[in-house]
RNA sequence: CGCGGGGUGGAGCAGGGGUAGCUCGUCGGGCUCAUAACCCGAAGGUCGUUGGUUCAAAUCCAGCUCCCGCAA
């Protein structure tokens, strides 16, 4: 059970090696301008392989849960595995596999519980993270862990190369789970006086707020880029900030203020500045902010924000 | 038929019926202890595509196509 792309990896990994009874996934939407259907990431791969596919719009209530569980039951899978599905499972499926339902959470648990675990570790500066494989139960991301690993973050990652890493990652402990799940694996219980949540990141929370410190307004938008992406205004007009850089120059300008109009470099709260370096305007492509430049003939007087 | 912006030299943009323009880059030359500095010169464009209106279309009209923002 799975949607985005994140699950793709585990689930490719899992096929290889076990017998993929269904796939679970959330319901087409209409999506992107016109109004096409869009399949999930998941969707998609498994439609190619002529996997078995399910998509509930509910496991919780409703017919389709009824339908969903009977299928399950008549499956009578050994193992559920879940990968940001986005649904919450219910008791009865929780109790229906042999072995339990087993989540692959994208974070070192007890930490970063919940939807954005990528993007809010990178946003509060951790300079590393993991992948957690644990048992589900019916608390969001409390059960007991199975497998877990660590990777470093340097300096300067984006959270869709973190992303992509612990995907990875994600894939290779699920393999040695399932494998160990026969004899029975060691189970560690989270510690929740450590735990911490990192909830679904709307629109409104994408803004950049450059009254923060440079390294906090830095740290934001390496951690939402390239998705959902930290975005500001200027003048007017709506510009997506895909990456930046810590500079050495600090100024006296309030906040949001562009402090050198041929490097694009904007002053933040603590009076550093963060050098705008990948950026995307309304209706454009993303591009360099040396392109942009070129386009967009900025004035000292010019404001972010 | 959800709303909207756009496709113009290598890059980013301006122009909106009558000689194709700006910034940057490239190439050549000059200046300088030096420079993401400055000066001089040059190359490089079927203005997305098809058709229409017109004496004349990058520009107006219609279709097609590709890119993108919002919304969901």
């Amino acid at each position: 059970m799975g949607t985005p792309d994140f699950a793709v990896s585990a689930l490719d990994a899992i096929a290889e090696r076990h017998n993929v009874q269904a796939v679970f996934t959330q319901p087409d939407k209409p999506k992107n301008r016109g109004k096409k259907i869009v399949f999930s990431p998941v969707k998609q791969y498994a439609v190619d392989r002529g996997m078995n596919v399910c998509q509930p719009v509910s496991l919780r209530k409703g017919e389709d849960a009824d339908e969903a569980f009977e299928l399950l039951k008549r499956l009578s899978p050994d193992c559920i595995v879940v990968a940001a599905y986005g649904q919450i499972l219910p008791e009865r499926i929780l109790e229906l596999p042999k072995y339990g339902c087993i989540n692959i959470h994208a974070s070192l648990l007890p930490k970063y519980r919940g939807a954005a675990p990528i993007q809010a570790c990178i946003i509060n500066g951790e300079t590393s993270s993991g992948v957690t494989v644990m048992m589900m139960e019916k608390g969001l991301d409390t059960g007991d862990m199975l497998l877990k690993q660590a990777v470093d973050i340097p300096f300067d990652m984006t959270a869709g190369e973190l992303h992509d890493k612990l995907a990875a990652l994600g894939a290779e402990l699920i393999l040695k789970a399932l494998e160990r799940l026969p004899e029975g694996i060691s189970r560690e219980k989270q510690n929740d006086a450590l735990s911490c949540y990192a909830p679904v990141i709307s629109k409104e929370m994408c803004r950049i707020d450059f009254s923060q410190p440079a390294k906090k307004v830095y740290d934001f938008i390496r951690g939402m880029s390239p998705s959902p992406c930290a975005y500001t205004f200027l003048n007017g007009k709506r510009l997506k900030i895909y990456f930046a850089g810590l500079t050495d120059t600090s100024s006296p300008l309030p906040a949001g203020q562009i402090a050198d109009t041929k490097r694009f470099s904007v002053v933040c709260g603590d009076g550093k500045c963060v050098e705008m370096l990948s950026v995307q305007a309304e209706g454009g492509k993303r591009m360099s902010a040396q392109d942009f430049l070129r386009g967009n003939n900025l004035k000292s007087t010019d404001k972010l924000g």
